[in-house]
RNA sequence: GGAGAGGUGGCCGAGUGGUCGAAGGCGCACGCCUGGAAAGCGUGUAGGCGGUUUUCCCGUCUCGUGGGUUCGAAUCCCAUCCUCUCCUCCA
């Protein structure tokens, strides 16, 4: 959420950076809206000072025992009080239109953004690793997965419907290995908190991150209007919602492996087939809260723990910085780390790590006090370290066999119970 | 799910229609006292918005949240959220 002040003070600049987002004349739109309502709010706040001082008057002249002074101010004061509810009625209404008006406003990006239409226009940073060749035809995910009898979309199909899969035996051990790595290196290295979070939330949750109110559709919604997370980016930043924090208490890391549902709506025919496009899948989730000088900085340790994991697992993967058409809602500037695929022959995204500058903290109230007693927003952040399901898909896509053996990154094997190889069915 | 109790400032807690944004206490800040500290004494101590263009002042709103009644609401009414106790159910 934008600070109607600032925009007040900087229209043009303020319209520049929606004009990035494909916006245009939104500074006006929304002077013009704050400026009606301002006007409104002054008229009103004249009625009430009368009223308040006549009320005064005639407590006093009860008090007193006078009760025909009384009597003739109640009278006099009598029609102010429509004028005043109506008053108040309309300026429930013109900031409720100011603030629906902001609320799906999205971030200004920050000025190293790329300018670019889509994901096309990304620019890569880095790439590490080489692109494995194999000396036979690399197969995709799923048909290794179901070759091996562990990755089944048909059983999931017939409960469920599209886009869910059942993991059994080792790929369903897998999963476990992969979150339990992946969290050790968080906390264990990086001292991120680990937290447990809910995984049904309520509107407000998810107003303050920004996935509401412009991609309600993306969303799945309870009967009781609760929805459930996309991501515990979600609930993890609204872990300092409404809070203020010490100046000394930041920056506040966390880490939560949690389910994540998507309905994506807007995606029908893409990636149907395999784990790369679930309506439920699993992630690890960093989140940094930081004091707004150190937002840079911390990104770039988000995403070198993220790639930690990637270069851990031994996996092949490149950096892009996303460009202007690309980015998120919410975000200031976002780095994507995109594994490669041998399967696919191409690289998919796998992580993405944002900062968010204030534009969350304001919409969720979350601030913190300097040291001079002065309380101002937070910086948010989060990134995945990483998407469960696409380190699967990328594992054994990358460290399959010509027999269709799956090979178990070192890393994993303390956590696969000492299981070096996933044998397929002879 | 049923019955009841309750949500007031950083914290505790008083306040059932009239100068209440709110007693008192704790905490905190400053000052006095002290060799220094504690104790004691004194003073001060919420936030949002708007105006003023400012280290001052004025208005308004805020006593969980949102409505309503009233000239006037922390106080009355309705709705809603949350917390606690008992019962029920349950992993």
């Amino acid at each position: 959420m934008h600070d109607i002040k600032w925009i007040r003070n900087n229209a043009a600049m303020f319209d520049q950076a929606m004009e990035r987002r494909k916006l245009s004349g939104v500074a006006d739109k929304a002077i013009e809206l704050d400026k009606a309502r301002r006007d409104h709010v002054a008229k009103l706040q004249e009625l009430q000072t009368q009223r308040n001082n006549a009320s005064k008057a005639i407590g006093k002249a009860k008090a007193s025992g006078d009760e025909a002074v009384a009597q003739a101010a109640i009278a006099k004061v009598a029609d102010i009080k429509k004028a005043i509810q109506q008053g108040e009625e309309t300026e429930r209404n013109l900031t409720e239109t100011l603030n629906n008006y902001l609320a799906q406003l999205p971030n200004i990006m920050s000025d190293d953004v790329p300018d670019g239409a889509d994901e096309d226009e990304n620019i890569e940073m880095h790439k590490v690793g080489e692109p494995k060749i194999f000396d036979f035809e690399a197969k995709q995910h799923f048909d290794l997965g179901e070759a091996l009898g562990q990755m089944d979309f048909e059983t999931a199909a017939k409960m469920s419907g599209s886009r869910f899969v059942i993991l059994s035996k080792d790929l369903a051990r897998l999963e476990r290995a992969l979150a339990n790595f992946m969290l050790d290196l968080h906390t264990d290295e990086y001292g991120r908190e680990e937290v447990v979070v809910p995984l049904l939330v309520n509107a407000n949750a998810l107003e303050g991150t920004g996935q509401l109110p412009k991609f309600e559709e993306d969303m799945f919604k309870t009967t009781d209007g609760k929805y459930l997370i996309s991501t515990s980016e979600v609930s993890l930043t609204n872990l300092v919602r409404e809070t203020v924090l010490q100046e000394n208490e930041l920056p506040k890391r966390y880490t939560s492996y949690s389910n994540c549902f998507r309905s994506e709506a807007g995606s029908a025919g893409r990636d149907t087939r395999g784990m790369i496009r679930q309506h439920q899948f699993t992630k690890v989730e960093m989140v940094s809260i930081t004091h707004p000088d150190k937002s840079e900085e911390e990104q770039m340790l988000m995403l070198e723990s993220a790639e930690l994991v990637l270069k851990r697992l031994g996996l092949a993967y490149r950096v892009v910085r996303l460009c202007s058409g690309d980015i998120g809602f919410s975000s200031k500037r976002t780095f994507d780390l995109e594994v490669w695929l041998p399967g696919q022959n191409m690289y998919r995204e796998i992580s993405s790590v944002s900062t968010c500058g204030d534009f969350q903290a304001r919409r969720m109230g979350a601030r913190f006090k300097t040291s001079a007693g002065k309380t101002n927003f937070v910086h948010t952040l989060n990134g995945s370290g990483l998407a469960i399901g696409r380190t699967m898909v990328a594992i054994l896509e990358n460290y399959q066999t010509k027999d269709g053996d799956i090979e178990i990154p070192e890393v994993l094997h303390s956590y696969m119970g000492g299981k070096k190889v996933i044998k397929a069915i002879k």
